[in-house]
DNA sequence: AGCTAACAGGGCCAATGTAT
DNA sequence: ATACATTGGCCCTGTTAGCT
């Protein structure tokens, strides 16, 4: 592993500003989120940083003024309510607006499971988004340094809680290139609740084309649009959860149950439900039953 | 008996690009 | 928004043999 961390700063911000390092303990390293650094800074003019080969993740929010971040090759222009998200070992310069000055809240994060939360949130086209509950965000950020500045038993599981709030937000502000709402249409709830009932029948990717009067690719498409899977996964699915629960709360055979389910072949059933589940079915059964 | 693993072959579907 | 074409992948089947 080579590590040539290296930062460059201009240190101009106000007094009222924060700026709060933190020493989490061992175990709040192997299993929260946790803080490194963070704070709160009214920036000066010529106020920038430029740093890369830090293994550390950053979260910025902008409170007010413009600041303008260059990430990955891009610049991006930061106003009020946008926030970025970035992995501190790729090169990142960020800086005030000379006229409108930044403010904003930061923090530098890390955990065992950040990586996984920075992969999705990669899934958008820029590390620059705008917070839709902007009000909770601020809180949030509000209360982590306030955590952090009176130090209680709970500090830690409380700051990982808040961490994981500021990073669900990130992710649920993400707007894909495709203009989504959280709204799904009529039709494509109505044929979630038609797979949802009908699982076990030979339902096709035809057969819903033709029930709903649709184009089948239209429909496809459309359906892995608002649900996040093809019609056939969430089919799929449906079959899965309904046979976990006869095993769990019936007595019917593992051939029985594949019937239900509507794939009859026990063989297919058995493979398909190890490779979504893990576990073969009577390994589960067996497992919720001790 | 009932359950599971492994395998191979056939067919259908999801994904994608393109056109209108 | 809808329709068509292509293609690689995987869904499904059927069988067999080994397991509890």
């Amino acid at each position: 592993m080579t590590k040539h961390y290296r930062e460059k700063a201009a240190h101009n911000w106000s007094e009222d500003s924060i700026r709060l390092i933190t020493t989490p303990s061992r175990s709040a390293k192997s299993s929260f989120f946790y803080v490194e650094e963070a704070g709160y800074f009214q920036t000066k003019p010529g106020y920038f940083t430029e740093r890369e080969k830090l293994n550390s993740y950053f979260i910025v929010y902008t409170l007010d003024g413009k600041g303008f971040l260059t990430y990955h090759g891009h610049k991006y222009k930061l106003q009020k309510n946008q926030a970025f998200f970035i992995s501190c070992m790729d090169y990142q310069h960020y800086e005030t607006d000379q006229e409108e000055l930044w403010e904003f809240n930061w923090v530098h994060l890390n955990g065992s499971s950040i990586s996984d939360y920075y992969h999705y949130f990669q899934s958008a086209d820029s590390p620059v988004v705008t917070i839709k509950n902007s009000s909770d965000f601020k809180s949030s950020f509000q209360q982590l340094i306030q955590n952090h500045q009176n130090f209680t038993a709970h500090s830690e599981p409380i700051s990982s809680k808040l961490l994981t709030d500021l990073l669900t937000e990130l992710l649920c502000s993400i707007h894909s290139k495709f203009e989504t709402e959280t709204y799904i249409p009529d039709t494509m709830q109505a044929i979630i609740r038609y797979l949802e009932k009908y699982f076990n029948t030979a339902v096709s990717l035809d057969h819903l084309a033709a029930r709903f009067n649709l184009s089948k690719y239209h429909l496809a498409r459309e359906f892995k649009k608002y649900a996040g899977i093809s019609p056939h996964e969430f089919l799929i699915t449906c079959r899965i959860t309904y046979a976990k629960n006869a095993l769990k709360y019936s007595n019917d055979s593992i051939s029985e149950i594949a019937e239900d389910a509507g794939i009859p072949n026990v063989s297919h059933f058995i493979n398909l439900f190890k490779d979504r589940e893990g576990t073969t079915p009577l390994a589960y059964r067996k497992k919720w039953r001790i």
